[in-house]
DNA sequence: GCACAAGTAAACTGGTTAGTGCAGTTTTTT
DNA sequence: AAAAAACTGCACTAACCAGTTTACTTGTGC
């Protein structure tokens, strides 16, 4: 590899660990240099302004979470296993240690700046991207009966992140595996009990 | 009024709203002292450092918002009418601007600060510090049937706080009071679907 | 009305930080 | 091997900011 790309590399890794651990506004580039390995001239070689460099972060953070599987829905599955697909795969994004950082990141900048905030709003994540889709489906097959999908969607994912993400993200706590397998059953049964046709 | 009671609450009311619109960092003494028509010197008069400052501001928010009502349940009347109380009273909290306030500072210096964290976990406001015996009560009575009552008072919470709450805080959106009902609606129906006894 | 508590403006201290300039060394390309 | 590109260390600027000092004025209690 170049010297130049290992260099950048080495950049970006110290900002990703700086900037989560002590927040954007505390990490001094001259701190960054150090832990990059990096003069700081180089750093301004690579990148004009702290501001670059932030949304360079952001981006490359973005990309390295994007990929990920989509359930779709399958008639001849029970639903309800279906939906522990979905429910795990999407506790594995909320409580991954890249997204955790990520959002921490990102929410601490829109939270200070809300002029960034659609930046959020945008970036479609995880089950977000194919839920929707994945409920019409199973109501058309007749085994979920909801009047508001996009509404109903938001109630399942909700239950999720606000076990399991939020804590997290304020440093409050994590949960132990048994516990998220907990999470995920009672979500799904608070769902089936509401939305599963009879 | 004394001079330096006044004084004194011009201080903190600038305080609130510097904090609350460019975060704590970002606010400089210099430009409180201006925006609270006082001298710099005076605001180190009453308190004798930023940080003592701050704190200050969230010990008065939290004080202005520890008062509000509990709901105790009452076997005479429908279950429904009664989580529509609680969830109404929870709603208005979530969506006030006080309660944003103070949510939106204290949440931006724990993400700063994780060490401060244990600060948002002990306050307990809203219908979360009286729930749980609401939810005991109604088991008791026949009227509801909860095995873990702890994880379904979150449940129901979490339910009004996902919608509600972190979207204004994130400057997302607000709610119109319609849709505030439609989702307190929702939430109860999802919550008496799955924990109603029969 | 006097004494003291509180407020004021402005300059100052000491420290931090984003970003630049430069002269010299190493790596890459041709 | 020579030219170009990238990296390095270090000193520098210009700005910002928490908190202090000083010399002075204003409000309050007795």
């Amino acid at each position: 590899m170049k010297l130049t790309d290992q260099k950048r590399m080495q950049i970006l890794d110290a900002a990703e660990e700086l900037f989560h651990s002590s927040g954007v506004e505390h990490t001094s580039m001259d701190q960054l240099a150090l832990q990059a390995k990096v003069s700081k001239r180089t750093v301004y070689n690579h990148f004009a302004t702290k501001d670059a460099l932030f949304q360079a972060i952001l981006q490359r953070m973005f990309d390295k979470l994007a990929q990920g599987g989509e359930v779709k829905f399958d008639a001849a599955v029970p639903i309800d296993q279906q939906l522990r697909r979905i429910a795990q795969d999407e506790v594995a994004l909320l409580s991954s240690a890249a997204f955790l950082r990520v959002a921490k990141i990102a929410i601490m900048q829109v939270m200070q700046r809300p002029e960034l905030a659609q930046l959020m709003s945008d970036s479609s994540l995880g089950c977000k991207r194919y839920i929707d889709k994945f409920l019409v489906d199973a109501c058309t097959a007749g085994v979920l009966k909801i009047t508001d999908i996009p509404f109903a969607g938001k109630q399942f994912i909700y239950q999720l992140k606000s076990f399991v993400f939020y804590p997290s993200l304020f440093g409050l706590e994590q949960q132990t595996p048994a516990q998220q397998a907990h999470i995920i059953n009672e979500a799904i049964a608070l769902f089936l009990a509401r939305y599963q046709a009879k």
